[in-house]
DNA sequence: CTAGGTGTTTAGATAGTCTAGGTACATCGA
DNA sequence: TCGATGTACCTAGACTATCTAAACACCTAG
């Protein structure tokens, strides 16, 4: 029922500021960073990734600069504006109360006995 | 931006679901105690609540059943199906790993100072 | 009489994600 | 040499969950 894709939603953009807020990094980058910090958990498809940063970057939260690179296609370094760190400390602190919310309803279905027979 | 709102997304499914483990409810019901449980937090708009009711049912994991009232409209009773069950302890178990795996990038960027200047 | 609460339904707009294609070049194995 | 794979970016179109906003029907309180 396409439920993997949909809680995802919303959060492609609190990851992609979480981890330029490290460092500057080109998208491919935060992709792989991503994956492997996540242990594959997190796999950013390029229908996604590429369409966020150019949304973040028209919302003014990141900034992207062409890098040339000796062997290989040259590269865009996105860096956080001080925009995107604000909206990142305010979209972290959504996530979090969010997680807390849902956990609270949700709480210890993870066993899924009936509640009553 | 809207990410208020799609961070709620997909996560309609697994709160009604926890909910009707409890007990059978209406769909008005239902908004009303996620709302009252979640201190307002959690605030599901008809035009989320009832088509996500439908589809559930039409996926087989819940199933209404109409129940006429001495003076108000007729109220629609949901209950979970065996296979809501299952699907409950599954979404249940992958908004949980989802929940962590985003903290752990997230992590405590609700400071959010700059990590170098 | 009117406003608001109960209770369900749905058409249409919005918007984030995915599929799947494209471009361009480098490297590695057969 | 040829093909597959990896790097690195871009995007049109489809999908779909959500929201807005309307409708319908009844009840109660002011």
């Amino acid at each position: 029922m396409g439920m993997e894709r949909d809680l995802r939603k919303g959060s492609t953009t609190v990851l992609i500021l979480s981890l330029l807020r490290e460092r500057p990094m080109y998208g491919y980058q935060i992709a792989k960073e991503l994956k492997r910090r996540s242990q594959d958990y997190f796999d950013f498809k390029e229908g996604t990734l590429y369409p966020a940063l150019h949304r973040l970057e028209k919302g003014g939260l990141v900034r992207g600069e062409w890098q040339v690179v000796e062997r290989g296609p040259s590269r865009k370094y996105y860096h956080l504006t001080e925009k995107g760190t604000k909206e990142l400390a305010r979209s972290a602190r959504e996530w979090t109360t969010f997680a807390r919310q849902l956990m609270a309803v949700v709480g210890s279905n993870k066993g899924a006995e009936p509640a009553s027979a």
